[in-house]
DNA sequence: TTACTTTTGAGACTCATTATCATTAAAGGA
DNA sequence: TCCTTTAATGATAATGAGTCTCAAAAGTAA
């Protein structure tokens, strides 16, 4: 746990951003899990624990950290955003079931590469990139 | 334009839905362009060219055309959903750019067999997938 | 401690989309 | 063609995720 406080105040401290008391709770909440939550279940979390924290400051501590590549925003399309912290887990795209909201990870190395043959003939500079497969998963289908 | 009334008159019929001089009017807009709309777009392309479709029913007629795979969404998380007519266009994904909005499309037969072998290594069934490229085009990088 | 600047909280606001419900219009007989 | 039934439409209210505002509170540096 020292090591998330570290890992907040150093981020902060790049940004030129000031070290709270709400923001070390928001990151500790993410931190908590491996599950994609979203925003106000952030919040919800924090308030049940009976902790305080608004939830203006909520969304603005993860912008924060996901600006500071502490926190990956999960983009599923369906207007609400998903978080998950960046602790000891490497770049990954995600399968989702439609069935029952179950959310695993994969990796393809081959993909990744195949990508960035697409951006050289397009002369374009990948930023960041969303790959997502939706469907059944193995107990719903 | 006689093809695209009969595709939007069978769509109807299989779904056991009436045919509408608005659905049409929705239809034809979508037809008349390869660019990526949002909806507000359309409902505004509509209400200019003189025509009346409430804005309730651009949305509901989209859903249906969308349902009836006349038309694709494009989810690009930014809270605003395009579409795009599935006419003479066969499966392909997008490249975004952040800075002037641009939308190409691309097209790898390899990530597709990719994408299929992961879905069996973990047992998954794909109804779609979303795959995105941000950066920056040609012209903005 | 002071002086200055950033952050917070509460609630108003935005914007895309959806729901409601009275009115209008297809579609399939009689 | 005229009913009758049922679905579709339009106007507008409601929703919901997220953002903005601004006065009050709390960091920070001297």
């Amino acid at each position: 746990m020292a090591k998330n406080v570290q890992l907040l105040k150093d981020g902060l401290k790049n940004e030129g951003l000031r070290y709270t008391s709400q923001r070390q709770i928001v990151w500790d909440e993410i931190c908590k899990t491996d599950d994609h939550l979203d925003a106000e279940d952030i919040y919800f979390k924090i308030k049940t624990s009976g902790q305080k924290v608004s939830r203006a400051t909520v969304y603005r501590t993860i912008d924060i950290l996901v600006k500071n590549n502490l926190v990956r925003k999960l983009e599923l399309g369906d207007g609400r955003n998903r978080y998950e912290n960046k602790l000891d887990s490497s770049h990954h795209d995600h399968i989702v079931c439609i069935q029952c909201g179950r959310i695993d990870e994969f990796m393809d190395e081959n993909i990744e590469k195949l990508q960035d043959e697409i951006a050289k003939k397009y002369q374009f500079k990948i930023v960041r990139h969303i790959h997502q497969l939706f469907g059944l998963c193995r107990d719903c289908r």
